[in-house]
DNA sequence: GTATGATTAAAACGAGCGTTTGACTTCGGA
DNA sequence: TCCGAAGTCAAACGCTCGTTTTAATCATAC
């Protein structure tokens, strides 16, 4: 019964983190939507924080390792100027966007919580995640500056800034807008 | 005294969400930072969530005028075609970081709060915020539509979510990757 | 069948939360 | 000078929070 206790609290606090945010969702909300007893969160994963750990881990590394897989590729297969600058996008955008397809209906909740996530300021939580990132950001980065070598580097980094941005925010709204078009 | 203490609210209960996010800034937080009473809060403004409208209401109600005053004017000056795509969208992105330029130390803390609220869940707050938008958005979504007749409703309205959502990005983190950059 | 280790259950802990209360200051106008 | 409204203050309210504890239950190997 271990494992599915286990994956019962994963998905009820994935779900209920990105809808309503980390500090606002309370252990006794995220056990009851799963049907399981309060202490087995801090029994399975030893505190409220070092599930969000668990979440982010569990969802976050095959998409990474998917965009490095990429991007692995694209600079195989390019001649000696790199990939271009709309295959890195690309493979930098789509895998998310890849996972949500894939993914049931618990594909967007995640996704809004990748959005939810990236507001919260919360120093442990956001130190947490950007080290999930580290190595995409490198790699991503280094492969911009080379696809636009008339940039700074300072520019390259703020426009993947912005599409980091449009992404995450796209995630976290971007159901109320499918919601409401016409 | 009326007036300086709840400035001095209003200044620190900014601040604070801005940096934490709002479920996660208690009261004693905010009074302890404004130095004064924790009941005075409530005398002011009536609750913690009213004393969150307030702050959105002093900073974006002359944000979102001067978005409506600039698109009036390049309005009236356009051909019949209306104003150039470029001239909207600087339109609707200036007046945010134009407050930021104008603010002084303040500044960006209020910026990081736009960020924080558009990724806050709670249905409440994003009602009360979404409220304060809609003039805004309808306009300048039909001046996007009217720049771009060759565009679907729909994917202008994506269009202007991605803007949004890389301008909320980068108030709240471009402070980080400023500091980070050589 | 019973001992053993892993899991679940129920209850309670102390701390912190938003809010309310009621007494105490402050201070301009009668 | 006194009054009363406006504001401040310390204290407490009831409640929920994350976490811990202790006991009950389960599965499994002997």
């Amino acid at each position: 019964m271990a494992a599915e206790t286990k994956g019962r609290i994963l998905d009820a606090a994935e779900r209920l983190f990105a809808d309503s945010g980390y500090a606002a969702t309370s252990l006794r909300d995220i056990t009851g939507e799963a049907d399981v007893n309060l202490a087995s969160v801090n029994y399975h994963f030893g505190s409220k924080e070092a599930l969000l750990s668990a979440i982010l881990e569990r969802r976050f590394r095959p998409i990474n390792d998917q965009r490095i897989a990429l991007l692995d590729e694209l600079e195989l297969r390019a001649s000696e100027r790199g990939p271009a600058l709309e295959d890195i996008v690309a493979a930098f955008v789509g895998p998310p966007f890849h996972s949500w397809a894939e993914a049931g209906s618990d594909g967007p909740k995640f996704l809004k919580l990748i959005g939810q996530i990236h507001s919260q300021a919360n120093e442990e939580i956001r130190a947490a995640f950007v080290r999930q990132f580290d190595r995409v950001l490198t790699r991503f980065t280094a492969a911009f500056e080379r696809a636009l070598p008339d940039l700074d580097s300072g520019e390259v980094t703020t426009r993947v800034l912005f599409i980091v941005g449009a992404m995450a925010h796209a995630l976290t709204w971007g159901e109320q807008v499918a919601a409401s078009a016409p």
